[in-house]
DNA sequence: GCCGTTTTCGGCCCGACTGTTTTCAGTCG
């Protein structure tokens, strides 16, 4: 939320990835990494916290922490960041990420060799003084090597709609691996998360190691990492480069104790093997133990039901309140996508869109939807083709005739209005109030007074919900200079709703928001922004997140039938 | 460094794999 807590979750992680580079103990790092988790993940502003003297009540914020909290707010240092960074060139730190070499063998490497970063670990590589030290070996290196070609090619997080199309083809496949029974995405991609890291598919089957092998022929497959009969790892070719794709095959009686386990999240799994070890037993990706005994294993409801837990959904594992939720038997009955009633902001060809309003009518009816909402960009926003006045005004007449021929399923007449750099909308409000629904964002001047801008929009009475509130675009750009703390304040005050935009690179709110949003008693639209009837399909994402956010049904605008949106929106 | 109706000290999630080792350390998920 606030930069403070940012910078400090960043400082917390370095210091953690620093010491482990020093070779502390393992604990030590765990609780700094644990801090920059739970920092990151704060929808409060540190700052306030620490005025109120509330900082000792975050959970994983002990006496050690706070103080270094307290010092960096006061001073802007932290004496312990400098010492931890202190004696550990720039581009060390970086090479954590290289898989098959971790903290050991850098500091190894750096003592021995002076490795200080990328590039000179390539040359201790390739001249083989790093396979000559103590306890390294041909081997090791090797695999150090492929771990840089996998670092540089497609260590870059994959965005949710890429790896989910991924996945989709790759278990499309997998059904005619022989032997094969079931099949399930795992990891972060099945939390939904809106980037993954890589792609987990677990399954179970008779013969593994022909499963694994039939896996490792697929179609798309550029080289093959790994084959056993336990796990195989293959790159896949994709328009955005390769991308590697996990597969696990595990016996039957086994299946929910490894599906809990490899979907996590770390931080969630790590609660529950606590929580079972205070009952003395033990969780493992094979089951749960009782000594020798296997008391749980085939599926999840199990493997949560021993701990007295309902069973968690994917979304929300990640020790973020879950666990204490359900042990009071209070989850959150999340928002289902077969919930969602109408897609609230699509575009057509009369401005940047692609298809014609007839053929997105026709697409949300098969969609199953009571209602989509017709939103183009307005005169501003010239790069787009908005519209003017005369260009809406014709729109409104063809929704209305449109309105009049078709049946079971309404069309609302919209607009995405800007809000321009000196705060008016491209409208005027005799304009906007023959409009069903309007919905106001910011397409121009992003560094300009946004935040006064999005207030007086939100004080306009035909406005109805502010789109994309914070304009971050997930692999391109960090997203406005806004106060998003007012935003919501005045959302709340004048009724306004704020919008999910579903589109994969937005999304936006994101789930700390959206959380905060709904905790603070703001209702939410969900809406594709989608620019050709194939965007209307981003609405999945949009509810993934919406989940993430511990939305429920009644949190979401669009969830209401037509009948109630009418009442709701005049 | 955090945490606590079993502990204010002594724990802190678990198992597999690999490669380098004569019994284990490093890395991963």
């Amino acid at each position: 939320m606030s930069e403070k807590n940012k910078e400090l979750a960043y400082i917390f992680s370095r210091i953690g990835d620093a010491l482990e580079l020093k070779g502390e103990s393992s604990f030590r790092i765990i609780a700094y990494r644990k801090a920059a988790r739970i920092l990151e993940d704060l929808t409060e502003d540190i700052e306030v916290l620490a005025e109120k003297g509330k900082l000792r009540e975050i959970p994983g914020v002990g006496e050690g922490i706070a103080k270094k909290i307290e010092e960096y707010l006061k001073t802007g240092k932290m004496k312990k960041y400098e010492e931890a960074l202190s004696g550990i060139p720039e581009g060390l730190l970086e090479l954590l990420e290289i898989q098959n070499l971790g903290a050991r063998t850098i500091h190894l490497a750096y003592k021995e060799l002076g490795v200080k970063d990328l590039q000179d670990l390539k040359r201790v590589i390739e001249d083989g003084s790093l396979a000559k030290l103590f306890g390294m070996g041909e081997k090791k290196v090797e695999n150090i090597k492929k771990g840089i070609e996998i670092y540089e090619q497609a260590h870059e997080r994959i965005p949710i709609y890429e790896a989910l199309t991924i996945v989709e083809d790759v278990i499309e496949y997998l059904k005619n691996a022989p032997g094969i029974s079931q099949i399930s995405p795992a990891g972060s991609l099945r939390r939904m998360k809106e980037t993954v890291g890589d792609i987990d598919i677990l399954a179970t089957g008779k013969n593994g190691r022909e499963i694994i092998e039939f896996f490792t022929r697929y179609p798309n497959v550029d080289r093959v990492l790994a084959s056993g009969k336990t796990k195989g790892s293959i790159m896949v070719k994709t328009e955005k480069g390769k991308k590697q794709v996990d597969l696990r095959i595990v016996e039957e009686n086994s299946y929910g104790a490894a599906l809990q386990y490899f979907t996590g999240s770390k931080a969630h799994n790590i609660r529950l093997r606590s929580m079972a070890k205070d009952k003395g037993l033990k969780i493992s990706e094979y089951g749960v133990f009782r000594g020798e005994e296997k008391i749980a294993g085939t599926t999840e409801e199990d493997i949560y039901k021993i701990l007295n837990l309902p069973w968690i959904p994917p979304e929300i594992r990640e020790d973020r309140g879950e666990i204490e939720s359900a042990l009071k038997n209070q989850l959150p009955d999340l928002v289902n996508y077969h919930d969602i009633k109408g897609d609230l902001h699509v575009h057509s060809n009369y401005s940047d869109g692609h298809s014609t309003i007839e053929e997105i009518v026709e697409h949300a009816k098969l969609l199953g939807y009571e209602y989509i909402a017709i939103c183009d960009h307005s005169q501003s926003v010239k790069y787009a083709h908005g519209l003017t006045e005369d260009r809406l005004k014709r729109q409104i007449e063809e929704i209305e005739k449109l309105n009049e021929k078709i049946t079971g399923i309404k069309i609302l007449k919209g607009i995405e209005v800007d809000i321009l750099p000196d705060g008016k909308l491209d409208f005027s409000n005799e304009l906007l109030k023959q409009l069903d629904y309007v919905v106001a964002s910011i397409h121009i001047g992003f560094k300009k007074n946004v935040t006064e801008r999005m207030l007086s929009a939100l004080e306009n009475p035909y406005v109805h919900t502010l789109a994309h509130p914070t304009g971050r675009l997930i692999s391109k750009r960090e997203g406005y200079d806004v106060n998003l703390d007012k935003v919501f304040e005045a959302a709340l005050k004048n009724n306004k709703f704020l919008e999910l935009n579903a589109y994969y690179d937005r999304l936006d709110l994101n789930e700390i928001n959206l959380r905060k949003a709904k905790e603070m008693g703001i209702k939410i639209t969900i809406g594709t922004d989608a620019h050709h009837i194939g965007g209307m399909r981003m609405m999945r994402f949009g509810v993934g997140i919406a989940r993430r956010g511990w939305l429920e049904k009644k949190d979401v605008l669009n969830c209401l039938p037509y009948s109630e949106l009418k009442k709701v929106l005049a």
